[in-house]
DNA sequence: CCGCGGACCGTAAACGTTTTCGGAAAAAAA
DNA sequence: TTTTTTTCCGAAAACGTTTACGGTCCGCGG
């Protein structure tokens, strides 16, 4: 930012008027003869005067700043929700300040540092794996700063937070497994620092008592999301006594790992194991067979988290409220029982 | 952003000193007394102390803010790019404010707006599908504000810009299926207003003309990278007289699409028809068969655009250059010729 | 005893706005 | 004409910083 182009106070000198008056006239506050407003705005276009926003946010004691810390973008599900974020940040006219924690809590907690110092008018958060430590969150709020949390939650936080109903989701997936008589039905479980992984851990405990198939702890596999991790897993996997009739995963790029080594290895999706995975990836609909999954919106959940973000800070209220927002089961032929 | 929680001032009533000392401890400039500075640092951490950094930009004039603004975040290359670009922001404390065109010039248009009215240091742009105007260009430009292009560029302006070298990548490409004995080559090109579809295209007629395979223009089908578009697509490429042994589509979404409906319709993929994608897209390997692509370094593209524009921004230089990245071709399964 | 240099620190201007308060002039009412 | 009201506009403070400039005090050499 080299020195400013055009100032107020350039206009006021042309004009032969005070900078009060280009201000009013260009706010449309106040009395301002019209003939003057009308020099002003003119002249204002012709410049191509822009205000300067910070020197604004200094009287106006507010930046229109939405900081946004994500783990990574890198993923489908964050990219929606990014993306539902800045459609509402736009509507409203708020800037949105991007930051990844790139799942480390040294950067997350920096990136929180600089958000706080650029006096951001709220932040959204998803936390990563690392984060267990509260304290930045409380300095952010001590400094008045309101936070929503979405999708990935630091708990005990007296926020209001975003969130899928995971544990209903996982209920669904591993119900529609039953339904199409699996009984023998393993789980890649995410790692356990992530809400959403015990979540989805404890939808498909639930689903099994619900249905009072006796839960076997070998088939439950930890799996941390990478491709060789799901590979390791599905190994383990098929060298159990007695082979699974199900596999739910947490989230699709395992599911779609497992389903290439079982292909590879001779077992077939679904005659000898159905499979049902988690987030709608677009990989899901395009590997062979179709992947059953279970739909999150993202771009909802970004949408609303953007928006409830907006109303506390119009209203300056911490309504401390959790929205749950539903799944969706997609089947596709991965799971399908009659082929 | 309530009122600040704790200013300059604040620090300086309380340790009975000026402001400007408090400032100068902070800083380490100009003199101050050791154990001055001590208390200084010390109280300023106690409560937590962190200078509004919109006060600062506007003595310094400068705003540490880059703005980014892409098409769609909602494209697994555009969240590589803009993941590099964090990083490097990141390493150089400089704030990435984000913003999305959703492909429509107006909402291009004003988020450039927003960008010189927060007066960011510099903007990273790739452009619409539909921009055609350069004015808003300029005026950033005048506005002594630099820009940097990358991946799709708006011809003509005086900027640096970094891309990948889609002709390369279409060559290596089409050569590729040369390579394999395919003659009869088709193409799904992406939309011409897009300078990548226009290189890739050429790219494509290059590889023809120096293996003095004839242009025929009936194999050249139109396709905007969404999958219906794909699909009737392929519909007009099965419905041709003599059906061709090579596909090279624009994207890996378009390529993956067609391998399905080829599929589908009993065509065999590599047998009868070898496909080459574009991208890299995660998908692409996901699929049967596993697609052969181009590779874009995405991230390398975010994190040079990133970093020649801080650095254009510190020496106060347009470099006016242009960085061209190398594509790297990933052989899989769906161009064998052995199976 | 005088003067000088260095160490330390305070005053005030500047950055670009918004907004309160009050004043001048014009118009209306008396 | 005088008073009141209205219309329009300017001065100045405020937002939270940085920094140029100058002042005070001290110690030291002469």
């Amino acid at each position: 930012m080299s020195k400013q182009v055009v100032t107020i106070k350039e206009l006021a000198q042309r004009l032969n008027v005070s900078i009060a008056t280009v201000s009013r006239a260009l706010r449309n506050s106040g009395d301002v003869n019209r003939e003057t407003r009308e020099r002003v705005v003119r002249l204002a276009a012709e410049l191509h005067y822009s205000p300067n926003y910070f020197a604004q946010s200094l009287v106006k004691q507010q930046t229109k700043i939405i900081g946004v810390v994500v783990p990574t973008i890198y993923s489908h599900y964050f990219s929606q929700a990014l993306c539902g974020m800045t459609d509402v940040a736009n509507e409203h006219d708020y800037y949105v300040m991007f930051c990844q924690s790139n799942e480390t809590s040294g950067l997350e907690r920096k990136s929180m540092e600089k958000l706080v110092a650029c006096h951001a008018d709220g932040l959204l958060i998803s936390i990563s794996k690392e984060t267990k430590d509260r304290s930045m969150f409380d300095e952010v709020l001590s400094n008045g700063i309101p936070i929503v949390q979405f999708d990935r939650i630091l708990p005990g936080l007296q926020v209001t937070k975003v969130i899928v109903d995971e544990f209903e989701g996982a209920l669904k997936a591993v119900e529609h497994l039953i339904a199409r008589k699996c009984r023998r039905i393993a789980h890649f479980a995410g790692p356990m620092e992530l809400s959403v992984s015990v979540n989805r851990l404890n939808g498909y405990l639930e689903a099994l008592k619900k249905h009072r198939i006796p839960v076997d702890k070998s088939l439950i596999i930890p799996c941390n999301s990478f491709e060789d991790d799901a590979q390791t897993a599905t190994k383990k996997l098929m060298h159990l006594k007695v082979l699974p009739d199900g596999l739910f995963a947490v989230n699709d790029l395992s599911a779609i790992a497992a389903i290439q080594y079982l292909k590879k290895h001779g077992v077939r999706v679904p005659q000898d194991i159905k499979v049902v995975g988690f987030n709608d990836d677009p990989a899901s609909r395009l590997i062979d067979p179709t992947l059953t999954t279970i739909m999150q919106p993202g771009y909802e959940v970004g949408k609303l988290a953007m928006g409830v973000l907006i109303d506390e800070i119009k209203n300056k209220k911490n309504k401390n409220q959790v929205f749950k927002l539903r799944t969706k089961l997609i089947a596709r032929e991965s799971s399908r029982s009659r082929i």
